[in-house]
RNA sequence: GCCGCGGUAGUAUAGCCUGGCCUAGUAUGCGGGCCUGUCAAGCCCGUGACCCGGGUUCAAAUCCCGGCCGCGGCGCCA
């Protein structure tokens, strides 16, 4: 049995018997069968010309004549023209001239061949039937540069009928299976964290507060703490694909108040070398299995996409990072975070010295840096930390932790934190922990560069930032 | 949080600076008509908008003030 009627027969399976509402549409009485029903690429791959099938999907696209109607029909698989003609099926056609676009239908009909119709078949309407019909559509669906983006987060649902912004998820659901894929192979275990925290992780970062119960209590910004808690539990490497929370009112092109971070943790590391060999071999995997299975799709879609990764990802100090930029006639402060002007050009540096568009930044001041982070020990003022940038914009972050537990409570005393609020996390230290390290990748970032997406929204299925909240 | 720009039919825009000729233009959508090979179908007809409140003026889409909403830059961050 070929794989496309198969899956439909397993759903059609669990439809047991038909509901209430199948009834009251009169669906039961007609002779098109849903279970019979084939992806449209099907029809292209191993249909037979001759031969009678069922289709269903959304109308696409409608042209409608006097006794003929051409139906684009899309569904997941792909697009297919439908044709009724008034003298083949009546009542077929007369479903048809009075369609709209995106409704969904099912058809049966024959398969044809046709010079005219794209890929050469098309499918001749015997029977139409309209299963839900659209309203007149709010934003532009088929091209959507004509509707601004807020208006079409409005509307994600409709959106998403454009191919174009579909892809950007089925690439970002392809990298964070590429990414599991990547950990199990490497003997990490994927742990699931509370987001409902107790006290803030890092605090760095703004963090969102909400009521548990009688207790004051905050959506987790990192699940940093944690995971080196399973990683001193002894799993020893840890990964989580999850969602972290950042209450900062950012109204930027990058910034999202709630994103998904790819974090990972491992013990037993010689220095924060190891992670980084980690997390860039990572990175090109991800990056790589989605941009070629996607490639097409990329050609079609993506102009601004990267064409493939550097093969070795180059490594400088922040130290050396002020100079290059300085070189190129910018001003910048030693000692401080590099600023969002000073990552993008740094980026175009990198990218026309070593031609590559990812670099890793090291050694960042241990003023800019949260309390966990190990210091470099010969020079406290920096830190055994890194940046990944990625054409110029930040990505990913890590390093290595400090795990001797005197050390780690002074650190967390010189940042101004509370002990108190510590006690599980610092007690952890006294119980025999490896020296560790490791690293949060934000997908949507990854995705939005490696495609050249003008906004991280876009990334995001249902964004939230400073002012949405809805849908 | 600070700063800047903006809000005109369902959607995207013109008009605003220099108030009147705006009965608000265009494209697309939507409704109707013609059409049996379209493929962003075509042609004809029709439909629909100045964010809210206040002010200035003989006169406000246009100028001023306040509010709401949207977009972006920065800081900070992934």
């Amino acid at each position: 049995m070929n794989p496309f009627v198969a899956t439909e027969r397993l759903y059609a399976s669990k439809l047991k018997s038909y509901s209430p509402v199948m009834v009251k549409l009169g669906l039961c009485n007609m002779s098109i069968k849903l279970s019979k029903r084939v992806l449209i690429k099907y029809l292209f791959e191993k249909g037979k010309i001759g031969n009678e099938y069922v289709v269903a999907g959304w109308v696409d696209a409608l042209r409608i004549h006097g006794g003929v109607v051409f139906i684009i029909l899309r569904d997941r698989s792909g697009k297919i023209q439908i044709v009724a003609k008034k003298n083949v099926a009546k009542s077929a056609w007369e479903s048809a001239k009075e369609l709209s676009v995106e409704s969904v239908i099912a058809v049966r009909g024959e398969l044809v061949s046709s010079k005219a119709a794209l890929g050469g078949r098309e499918l001749l309407a015997k029977e139409l039937v309209v299963l839900s019909r659209a309203d007149p559509l709010p934003i532009d669906v088929k091209d959507y540069e004509k509707t601004i983006l807020a208006k079409r987060l409005d509307w994600r649902y409709l959106d998403l009928r454009n191919p174009r912004n579909l892809a950007i998820f089925l690439i970002e659901a392809e990298m964070a299976r590429a990414a599991r894929e990547w950990f199990y192979s490497h003997d990490f275990v994927e742990i699931f964290t509370s987001k409902i925290v107790g006290a803030a992780t890092e605090g760095g970062a703004e963090v969102f507060s909400i009521v548990y119960f009688d207790k004051p209590a905050f959506l987790a910004q990192s699940p940093q703490l944690y995971k080196q808690l399973g990683v001193i539990a002894g799993f020893e490497r840890v990964f989580e694909i999850g969602p972290a929370f950042r209450a900062e009112p950012h109204h930027t092109t990058r910034h999202l108040t709630e994103y998904t971070s790819l974090d990972l943790e491992m013990g037993f590391i010689d220095s924060y070398e190891d992670v980084m060999n980690i997390v860039e071999d990572l990175i090109k995997y991800m990056v790589t299995k989605a941009i070629s299975k996607y490639k097409s799709e990329i050609e079609e879609y993506f102009p601004n996409a990267i064409a493939d990764l550097p093969k070795k990802v180059p490594r400088i100090t922040i130290r050396e990072a002020y100079k290059l930029l300085e070189q190129a006639g910018m001003k910048v402060e030693w000692g401080e975070d590099l600023s969002t002007e000073a990552e993008r050009k740094l980026g175009e540096i990198i990218e026309k010295e070593y031609g590559s568009t990812l670099v890793f930044v090291i050694e960042y001041p241990w003023r800019v840096r949260p309390f966990y982070t190990m210091r470099k020990p010969d020079e406290p003022e920096w830190t055994l930390s890194f940046d990944l940038l990625f054409r110029g914009l930040e990505i990913a972050t890590g390093g290595q932790r400090e795990h001797r537990y005197e050390v780690l409570k002074r650190q967390l005393e010189e940042k101004g934190l509370n002990p108190k609020n510590f006690e599980w996390y610092l007690n952890m230290f006294r119980y025999g922990a490896p020296p560790h390290g490791g690293a949060g990748i934000g997908l949507e970032r990854v995705v939005m560069q490696a495609l050249g997406l003008p906004n991280i929204r876009e990334a995001r299925l249902l964004p939230r930032d400073p002012e949405r909240l809805v849908p």
